[in-house]
DNA sequence: GACAATAAGTTCATGAATTGAACAAATCAA
DNA sequence: TTGATTTGTTCAATTCATGAACTTATTGTC
C-alpha cells in the first residue's frame, strides 16, 4: 500500500504527464527535501522512473514518469460474448489478447479466468510476478467498493459479489465497475482527459452510456447510478422503451435504435455509415432518422451541460464517423439547448475507440485502484 | 487557520451532529490520544464545547458540539431591494436583522456595508470581537475562490472583484456566492442535509435555482455554472425565454411564469396558494396552469436524478404550499419519467422556507470558508 | 578555457502530527 | 465492595515533512 503522498504524486504525474521533482514539489505544495525522499521510494518500487533530460539554465531537471513496466493489469469486459480479455501496462497499451466464453454464473466466471490468465500470461514470466489487479467492465449497477454487483439486467444478477469471488480463485486483486463509468475512467487514466477535474464521457454505442469526473474523481451517485443519461426522457409521448417508459434517449439515438428505424423503413444499414451514405444521396428516411437521432443525443448532451457544467465531454464510439449528418446535427442540437450566452463554452469531443474500449476500461479500474487507491470515503 | 484535522473534525461534527472524543476518533480514522489533543485546541479556541454526558456501561462519554458562539457571520443578500441582511451563530440562527439599500456599485455596497455593520452589532461586542466572516449572495456567477462575480446579468456586472473590495472597507473576511448555491450550502451545513453526501437543491421561487452536492462538497462546476436547470429545454418549441431560448423551464414552472399564465388566463394570483385554490374550485385554466408547470419542474427533476443520481432532493419554496395540484403533479411527474425500476429510490423533499433564505445562504457561506476553509484545489 | 550564474536535486538536523501503550477516571453490575 | 468496562489523558517513540546548507550539472560570459 502507497502513502497518500505517494499516491497523490502518481495522480499528479497520471495527469500531467511527466515532471521533474522540483515541479512536482511545487505543485502538491511539498519541500523539495521531501520529494526527493518520496521520488526514490517509488523508483526504488519500479514503479516511476527517470526518463528525458531537460535542459535550460543551470543544472538539467529529469523529468519522471509512470514506469509502463511498473505494473501489469488485465481487463475483462463481460458485455460480449466470448468476453474479450487484455494484459495492459501502466500507460493503457494493450500487451496481449485474449477471450473467454461468458457466463452468467459468477463462479464459473471466475473459473474460466482463471483458466485463462495463463494463456494471457504465457512466456512472460515477468509480467506475471508484476500482475497487480484484474478489472471487470460489466453493464448494471456496482457498489462503491468496486466489489459488488447491485442490478444487472443483462447478467440476471442481484448483490452478486463477484470481485471476492474472482480474488479468491485466482489470489490477485480485483475490482469491477459499469461499463460506461470504466470508460471514462480509461479516458482519465489512459486518455485525452487526463489532466480535465470536470468532465463527462458519453459512450455511444448500441446502448448510450454516460459517466461524470468531478474535481477529479469519478462520481459514481449515490446508489452508483449517475451517468444513466440513456433513459431520460427526451421525446414527450415518444416509442416505448423496453425500461417501461416512453420517449427515452435510448429508443431514438442509440445505435441500436437507429439501426431498428432504419430497418422499418426498409433500409439496410449495418452501421452509422451506411446511414450516413444513404442520407448523402438524398434519402428522406435516412435524414429523418439521423436527424431525429441526433437532435435527440444533442438535447441530452445540452441537458448535462445545463445542469453539470462540466469542463469538456468526450463522446467515444465504435462506429465510423461523427462528422455526418448524426454528428452534425448534435452539435447544433446541442448548442441550441444551452443558455446561448454559454453555447460552445464546452468543447464537445468525440473520438474514435476500437473494439478494446470496454476491456481497456476495465484494466484501468484495476490501474486506478493501483494507483489511487480506493476512493477515501 | 485551522490544521486540516482541525477543519476534518468540524466537518464531522457539522455532519453528524455532537459526538464523542472516542466516537470522533473512529470515525476520522485517529487514535484516541490524537483526538485528545486535537479536542484541546479546538475548545480553547472556544469553537468546540463539551455537551451532553452519555450514561452508559464504563466511563460516560461527553458529546462534543460546534460551540454556537464560537464565531458569528453576516450575510447579505443582493437579490432584493432593499438589500436583506442578518447575523447568524454557529449554528445558523438569526441574531439580528437589518437592511440597506442596493446598489449595483461595488465599492458603494462595501461603504452600505460598513455603513450597516455597526447597527448590526449594536451592543453585542462581545459578538462583535467574534465576527469571523462576510458572505454575499447574488445572482450571476462566481468564481471558484468565491472572491469575484464573473458574470452577473441583474446586477449588470463582469469580472467583480467584490469580495476583496468589501474585505479592504470593512476590514472582514468576506466571500460571495450564487444565490442558489449559498441556499445548498446553508441546508448543508444548518439545515435539513446536514449528513447527505449527494444531494441537489432546488430553490423554487421567482426564478429557479439549484446547486449540487457531490461527495459531502458543493459542486460549483468547470465556470461555476452547475445548477443552472432554470434554462434547460422541457418544452421543444415552447415559449421565448428572455435567454433566448425557447421552452426553458424557467418559462413554465417558475413562479414568475406561474404568475404571468395565470393574469395572461385573466386569474387575479399573487401568489402559488391563490391559484392552488381556484384550481380545487375547478377553474380549467388554473389547472392546467398548475399541471403544465408541476410536470416540466417534475420532468426537469427527473432529468436530475436520471443524470446524477442524488441522495435526495431538496425543493425550497417560499410560497405556501407544495401538497396540492402544483407539488403533486410534479412528483408524479418526477417518478414517471425516471427508470421505472429506480422510480421512488430518490427522495424529494420540499421545504418552506422563510424570507432571510438568502442572506442566511450568504452567512452559511462565510461560515463554511470559516469551518472547513477554502476548496483545496 | 576559466569562472560566475543559475537551477536541480540531496543531505541532515529539527519540528510537528500522530501513534501505541500504559494509565487514570468514571461509571455499571454483581 | 470489587470487578468489568469504557472514556479520555499522558508520554516516549515514530513518521512525515521542512529549512538551510550543500553538491551537482549545466549555460553564459569574458
Amino acid at each position: 500500500m502507497l502513502t497518500s503522498s505517494q499516491q497523490q504524486l502518481l495522480r499528479v504525474i497520471s495527469e500531467s504527464g511527466p515532471l521533474s521533482r522540483t515541479v512536482l514539489a511545487a505543485s502538491m505544495g511539498l519541500s523539495k527535501a521531501a520529494m526527493s525522499g518520496i521520488t526514490r521510494d517509488l523508483i526504488s518500487l519500479g514503479v516511476l522512473h527517470e526518463t528525458e533530460t531537460i535542459y535550460g539554465q543551470g543544472r538539467p531537471s529529469i523529468l519522471l514518469d509512470l514506469h509502463p513496466e511498473g505494473a501489469f493489469f488485465v481487463g475483462i469486459s463481460l458485455l460480449e460474448d466470448p468476453a474479450p480479455m487484455v494484459l495492459s501496462d501502466f500507460n493503457g497499451n494493450i500487451i496481449a489478447r485474449q477471450t473467454m466464453p461468458l457466463s452468467r454464473d459468477p463462479e464459473i466466471i471466475a473459473e474460466l479466468i482463471a483458466e485463462a490468465l495463463p494463456k494471457l500470461l504465457a512466456e512472460r514470466e515477468d509480467i506475471a510476478r508484476k500482475l497487480s489487479g484484474i478489472g471487470i467492465a460489466l453493464s448494471g449497477f456496482v457498489d462503491e467498493k468496486q466489489a459488488s454487483c447491485v442490478q444487472s439486467t443483462l447478467l440476471g444478477w442481484k448483490d452478486v459479489p463477484l470481485a471476492s469471488i474472482i480474488r479468491q480463485k485466482t489470489g490477485i486483486d480485483t475490482f469491477i465497475e459499469n461499463d460506461a463509468k470504466a470508460v471514462a475512467v480509461s479516458e482519465k487514466l489512459f486518455g485525452s482527459t487526463r489532466d480535465a477535474q470536470n468532465f463527462s464521457v458519453v459512450s455511444f454505442d448500441d446502448g448510450i452510456g454516460c459517466a461524470h469526473f468531478v474535481g477529479g474523481k469519478l462520481y459514481r451517485g449515490n446508489h452508483g447510478g449517475a451517468g444513466e443519461i440513456a433513459h431520460c426522457t427526451i421525446e414527450a409521448n415518444g416509442s416505448p422503451c423496453r425500461c417501461g417508459k416512453r420517449g427515452c434517449l435510448d429508443t431514438v439515438a442509440s445505435m441500436k435504435a437507429i439501426k431498428e428505424m432504419a430497418r422499418a423503413e426498409g433500409l439496410a444499414c449495418n452501421s452509422l455509415n451506411d446511414l450516413e451514405a444513404e442520407a448523402s444521396l438524398g434519402n428522406a428516411a435516412a435524414i429523418r432518422i439521423l436527424h431525429r437521432a441526433g437532435s435527440a443525443l444533442g438535447l441530452a448532451i445540452a441537458h448535462l451541460i445545463q445542469f453539470n457544467d462540466p469542463g469538456m465531454i468526450l463522446i467515444t464510439h465504435v462506429e465510423g464517423r461523427f462528422d455526418g449528418l448524426f454528428g452534425t446535427v448534435m452539435r447544433q442540437a446541442a448548442e441550441a439547448n444551452v443558455l446561448p450566452r454559454y453555447a460552445g463554452q464546452t468543447p464537445i469531443r468525440t473520438q474514435r475507440v476500437d473494439g478494446d474500449v470496454w476491456a481497456r476500461g476495465a484494466a484501468s479500474i484495476a490501474a486506478h485502484n493501483f494507483l489511487i487507491g480506493p476512493s477515501p470515503n
